[in-house]
DNA sequence: ACCCATTTGGTAGTCACTATCAATGAGGTA
DNA sequence: TACCTCATTGATAGTGACTACCAAATGGGT
């Protein structure tokens, strides 16, 4: 957003490698995935193989790429540090997928079909819980300077993991559901159903 | 064990996919995953490509096969449906643990090269986390006939995706340490972590 | 008009993995 | 003992993801 002043170089690479991940999504919920080359996505997307590879390293980026990550970060590192741990990354989480399932309803879309792929085609779910691995490092290494004691670095990695695994338990059943049901609700049911309901609710002791 | 009576065809089966496994697993320890080719392993081996690829279908499966998920899978039917769903998961995780380490120093010396291998490598890494993620289904349809309420089954889903994600969190904790950790103790400590002290303590009371 | 750097395209190669086919060898049977 | 069956093994020729290393083009600022 507001990429006014941006080189207008980089929003030309913006732009492309959308083209290339809108073109490959499509091909593999048209085709599946293993039946789709990378040669396949190029041609549809109108560039060269090399250029597919100059924007996403290998193919399963093409369906993986996002901004969750960074969104999620963002607001762990925003995120005031008197509160429990799983409500600090509890809001994080579930404030991300407000956002990214907030836009308009194509990119809502585009987020299905991405996630019906990420959960059906096996490299690519192995890929995705490596990229949730990845985000809870990222958590742990964002809520803190990491704390001295070992055991507490060790509950902080095991609450990390578990609301990593509510969201992606939630993002399952959101697919399945085919986005009816609202992610970030889901999200929320799926940390109160680990934790207890008193670990997410806020401060009225009304479950969000 | 005790493979007595078993045909002798089974029994050499057996072994030469172990002798396999072992010249693998050290090849990638030595020289690294990504620089050992599976003609590499073969030689190693003293078997064809061929012989390999029939004995593990990718690379990764090499490093990845295991007894884990069987034992998990029995000690889940084996376990009462009057326990709570955390302590008949967590028991059967912990339980499988003791048992996988408490074999002879050299299995566990293995199991530590395997693991290690797991947590550093990308693509080793993803798909040890994908079969976590099959685990999670074969414990929930182990844990009943589906229950017919959509929500219990979130919740079911929900309880043994943290669960593994605690095992997960307790296999890095175990390697990173060399082993030197008993790993039963420490995925209940990272079950308690998760779940609060009550939810993995035996009826004495004193956490295991 | 010129220069620099980013982006793009082509070529050749490696390696994981998949057919498909022939050879071998063990285990039970006539 | 001779034989038949079938599981295991091996070789050969592919496909496709990915990685160098190269040259060409194109856009932006001097």
């Amino acid at each position: 957003m507001a990429d006014q002043h941006a080189p207008l170089r980089a929003r030309r690479r913006a732009e492309t490698q959308r083209t290339i991940q809108v073109h490959a999504v499509r091909l593999f919920a048209e085709r599946g995935y293993d039946a789709t080359t990378m040669a396949d996505v190029a041609a549809a997307a109108g560039v060269s193989p090399m250029t597919v590879y100059r924007h996403f390293p290998t193919k399963e980026d093409l369906v993986l790429v996002d901004q969750h990550a960074r969104l999620v970060a963002e607001r762990i590192v925003a995120s005031s540090a008197e509160q429990p741990l799983v409500r600090r990354i509890g809001s994080a989480l579930i404030d991300s997928a407000a956002m990214l399932t907030g836009g308009d309803p194509e990119s809502r879309r585009f987020l299905l079909a991405r996630l019906r792929l990420m959960i059906s085609t096996p490299a690519l779910r192995a890929r995705h819980l490596d990229n949730h691995y990845a985000l809870q490092q990222a958590i742990v290494d964002a809520l803190d300077g990491d704390a001295a004691d070992p055991d507490t670095a060790f509950h902080v990695q095991v609450v990390a993991s578990a609301c990593l695994a509510a969201l992606h338990t939630a993002l399952v059943r959101w697919a399945v559901d085919d986005g009816r049901t609202e992610l970030s609700g889901l999200i929320a049911k799926a940390l109160a159903a680990a934790f207890g309901d008193d670990a997410v609710e806020n401060r009225a002791g009304r479950t969000v």
